[in-house]
DNA sequence: GATAAGGCTTCCAGCAACTGGAAGGTCAAG
DNA sequence: CTTGACCTTCCAGTTGCTGGAAGCCTTATC
C-alpha cells in the first residue's frame, strides 16, 4: 500500500485537496515523487506529515513553526526542550492576544449595554467611536 | 481653515498616509475634493470620520462594518437600535473567538506543562500533533 | 532664478494561508 | 469510445494594509 494520489492523500490527512497542493508548492510537505503522467504520488508518511500539519496549524501554530515542529517530529535525536520552547512562543502570543480580545469584549460589552437599542438616535457606541481609543489595544 | 492635504488629515486623525489613501481608494472614506494639482483635499469633516474608523478599526469591526457604522454616525435620525445590532453581532464573533483560543490555551498549556523540556526526544506535544485534534475548534 | 528637500501622485508587488476557477491532460468504468 | 472523475498548471481574489519606484508639486534656501 504505497503511493496514493493527491485525492487520496488529502482525504486520509483531512485536508482539502489545494491545501495539500500548496504544501507541496510552499515546500512544507512534498510528495515521495511524481507518476510517468505527472501526478504526486504520496507515501503513508507524507500523509503522516500533512496530519501533523494540519493539527500543527488547528493548534494556531504559523506554516513557518510547522517547518520548524516537522523538523523536530522526524528528527528522532530532537531535544523536547526544542519543541517546548516554540510551544511556550506560541503560547505566550494566544495569551497577547486572548487579552487584547478580553479587553475590547468587555469595553464593547459595556458600551452595548449602555445603548438603549431603541429608535432614538443617542448612542453611546457612536459617542465611543467618535471620541474615546479602546482600551483592549489593537484587535486582530 | 478648510482643507488640508492628506498628510496633515493623516496626522490629525491618527492614521498612517498610506492608510488614508487606501481608505479614499476602497471608497470608505473619501476627500472632499482634489486641489488643482490633483491632490486630496480633507476637510475636519473627514479627518472626523477618518478618525471614528480608526476606532472603529481598533475595537476590531471589519471595513464592511465601518461602512456601516460610519453611514449610521453620519444619519442623525438613525436609530441605536441599528447601531446596538452591529455591535451585538461583532461581540459575538468576538465571543466566539475567545472561546476557541482559550480551549486551545488551555490544551496547549496543558501540553507544554508535560513536557519535559530537557535533552530527550520523549515530548507530548508532538505525540499530540501527531494524532491528536486540539479540541478548541480552528486557530485563527 | 536655480536647486534641494519634502510631500504629493499613481501603479505594482507582497504579506498569510489559502481558495476558486479556467483550460487541459489522464484514467477507470461501462 | 465516451463519460465522468480525477489530476495538472497557472492566474486571480480574499483582508487590510504596507513598501517601493517613478515622477509631479511646493516650499525654503541661496
Amino acid at each position: 500500500m504505497a503511493g496514493m494520489t493527491i485525492g487520496k492523500a488529502a482525504d486520509a490527512a483531512g485536508l482539502p485537496v489545494k491545501t495539500v497542493r500548496y504544501y507541496a508548492d510552499i515546500g512544507l510537505v512534498q510528495p515521495e515523487g511524481r507518476s510517468a503522467s505527472g501526478y504526486r504520488v504520496y507515501g503513508p508518511d507524507d500523509v503522516a506529515r500533512l496530519a501533523f500539519v494540519r493539527r500543527a496549524r488547528a493548534f494556531g501554530f504559523s506554516i513557518e513553526e510547522c517547518l520548524d515542529l516537522l523538523g523536530l517530529y522526524g528528527d528522532k535525536g530532537r531535544a523536547s526542550a526544542d519543541v517546548k520552547r516554540l510551544a511556550l512562543a506560541h503560547l505566550e502570543r494566544i495569551e497577547e492576544r486572548l487579552r487584547e480580545m478580553q479587553g475590547l469584549r468587555d469595553e464593547l460589552r459595556r458600551l452595548a449595554d449602555a445603548c438603549a437599542g431603541d429608535d432614538r438616535p443617542d448612542c453611546p457606541i457612536l459617542v465611543a467611536m467618535a471620541s474615546g481609543e479602546p482600551k483592549g489595544g489593537p484587535a486582530r
